[in-house]
This record gives C-alpha cells, structure tokens and sequence, in this order.
DNA sequence: GGATGAATCTAACGAACGTTCGACCGACCC
DNA sequence: GGGTCGGTCGAACGTTCGTTAGATTCATCC
C-alpha cells in the first residue's frame, strides 16, 4: 500500500520556488543553488527534473501563462450581451493576475530573457497571448458592430484596455488599496462603461 | 585656445552605451566589459567614472525619469480647459516614451534592482514618480470638481490611466503600427474623451 | 538476494563576473 | 624640464555562476 501519487511532486515544488524566488530577484539574481536550497535539495540534483536553467524559466512562464489563458476563455459564453461578457472578463483578468502574481510577473518581465537563450520558448508564448489578445478584440468588434459598443478602431483599444489591467499588479498593494474584488470591478466599470460606452 | 567642453564627453559615452545595452539586454546580462567595448575602453577604465555598476544604473534611471518629468511638467499651463491640459499632457507622454524608449525602459524595468543593491536611489526614484503621478492625479481631481471630467474616483483612475500610456511601448513597431503622433492622439482621445468622460 | 532505476549526493570544471591595484602616458602648469 | 594629474591600461583577485561526472542511497521488482 503506498500513496499512490504524492500531493506535490518534487518537480511541482522546484517549479513554485523558482517561480517565487524569480518574482522576487529577478532571473538573473537567483541561483541554481539557491533554487535547490529552497526545496532542501543540491543544485545538482536540478538537473534531474530540467534540463537547464532557462528550461525551468520555460516551463514556468509556459505553465502559468497557459493556466491564465485557460482559465479566462473557457467560460465567457454564457453571458447575454457584450458588455456583461468583456466586464466579467476583465474584472477576472485583475483578479487571476493578483492572486497568481508571483508567476505572471515573472513571464511578463523576463520574456525577452526567453527570447534571447530560447527563441522557440519565446514564439510558442506570443502564440498563447496573442490568442488571449484576439479574443479580447473580437468581442470589441462584434460589440461594436451589434451597437453596444461605441469605440475607436478596435485594434488599438484593445492594446489600450490590456495594458490597463496588466499594470494593477504594479501599483495594488492590498493592505493599502482595499479589496481585489473593488479594483477589478472599478477596472472592469471603466472599461466597458466608459472606453467602450456601453449603457450599463 | 582649447575646446571648451567636448561634444558629448566620456561619462555620457557611458551613460548612454550602458542605457542601450541594459535596455536590450537587461541589467544582469551585461558585464562592465561589455559597456566598456562599446566605447573603446578597457572595463577597469569605467571605474574612473562610476564607482560601481549599480551607480551607473542608478545614475541611468535618475537621468532619465528626471528628464521625462521636467519635460513634462515644465509647460502645461497654457491651456484653458483641463481637456486640453491632460489630453497634450498624456500625448506627450507617449511620444517623449517613445522617442527615449531605451533609458525609460531601463528605468521602469530595473527599478527592483535598485531597490535591492541602492535603496536610496530606489526611494529618490519613488519620489520623483509620485510626483508626476500626483500632478495628473491633480488635475484630474480639478477637473472633475469644475464639472468638465465625469469619472469615478481620481486616484484609481489615474492609476488606470498611466497604466495605459505606460503600455504603449510593449506592443508599438514604428514600422507596423503607423506613426507614433496618431497613437498618441488616439490614446489622449480614449482617456480624455472616453474615461474621463469630457466633452471634445 | 541480486538487479534495476530514480533521486540525490559530493566534487569539480571552466567561464564570467565586479572590482582592485599599480603602472603608464600625455597634456598641462610653474 | 620637472611635477602634477586625469585618463587609461594590463593583470590579477576572489567569488559566483551554470553545468557535468561519477558515486551513493534506497525502494521496488523478479
């Protein structure tokens, strides 16, 4: 009788650590060893479950990023109009970016790290925003063209609109700011109320 | 008879090497021998001019967040609404971002390096930030009491506003997205004329 | 009980890092 | 022409880095 597979796997643990200390120090500054010491192993025994260093920063970037995606565009249909749709996609961005911001930090600010010692890690990343991105920018343009909507050119409000709620993670302290949950609906407010002036 | 001040002197040869390679490379990823190749000296030679690495970044992020500030804030009385005021305000913010993309993006993307080696500088940067921040946020506050701005509350609002202006330079391609004059002009209208709700 | 294989260890490699030291060179000053 | 000094150099220091190699432990399977 064993148990049949543990809770968390030692690959799962270095992955959360490394993800933790990389939000923290930034690639660069974190060690393998340190890494290692986190989860009370050697630096070497690393090489066990990534093959490198920039292999760990793949797999964190891609799990989290995917995890993110996933998470966002599997229920957006049952919504009545538009507007209701992109607000609750929009107020659960803020609040998916807040309560994984350890992982989303790090493959926001060390893409280019990726780009630079694994191009093909960078390119299969893009892929996965951008399919984020068209789905935002295909709800602004059918809500424009259903007259819900009254916006600019689409394309670029949507860039406008993503950039918004990237940066919350930036500034949002939560002993400071008050709830999550009160940002991501005056974030989500601003933007379809106003940005897109749908009547609310 | 000799030249009075040279051109461009040493120290802004470093200044402005170090900006470019930290901007397309990051912080950790270039060696001082590096910044030293890029103006035909020997790494040790830096050392005459800089005291250490992170004073040269500090002295970077210090430059160049106080040159966008001062350009900013130095002439935006002129105006006669508040419309005008933070619209020109928030085009030129994209545009000077734009023109001096490599130092402002060191400034916003080493800053937790600064935070961890020079607190100080790290703190002195803070500082100047907030003062930025508070003046759009003043005028934010100003103009929504004289009944030209209709929003929610100025704080969080210009949180989410700088968020967008602040964005601009992680998906802009001059070659790709027209002229950086139509994107500003189109964010100044969103933020203006959308999210602050002004008449135009 | 011997074989297997995953997981971990110790030890070390070569390279790069930031930084220091002492010497040198050449322009200027007296 | 000797002295001063800013600027640059070559060489090295000690440390840390990512990574590798080989040995060891230990539970499992036949």
């Amino acid at each position: 009788m064993v148990i049949a597979k543990p809770p968390t796997s030692r690959r799962d643990e270095v992955l959360r650590a490394a993800a933790q200390l990389f939000a923290e120090q930034g690639f660069h500054s974190v060690g393998m060893r340190a890494i290692a010491d986190a989860v009370g192993i050697r630096g070497s025994s690393l090489y066990h479950y990534f093959p490198s260093k920039i292999d760990l920063l793949h797999a964190i970037a891609v799990d989290s990023t995917r995890a993110f995606i996933e998470s966002q565009l599997s229920d957006l249909s049952p919504n009545p109009t538009y507007a209701s749709s992109l607000g609750k996609l929009m107020r659960d961005h803020v609040i998916y970016f807040h309560e994984h911001r350890m992982e989303e930090s790090v493959g926001l600010r060390e893409l280019q790290e990726l780009r630079r010692h694994k191009p093909s890690a960078y390119t299969e990343l893009q892929t996965m925003r951008r399919r984020y991105q068209a789905a935002v920018e295909r709800m602004i343009t059918e809500g424009r063209a259903s007259g819900e909507f009254k916006c600019g050119d689409p394309h670029l409000t949507t860039l406008a609109v993503l950039g918004m709620v990237n940066t919350v993670n930036d500034w949002y302290r939560p002993n400071r700011d008050g709830a999550i949950e009160k940002v991501a609906d005056a974030y989500a407010d601003i933007i379809v109320g106003r940005v897109l002036g749908a009547e609310l």
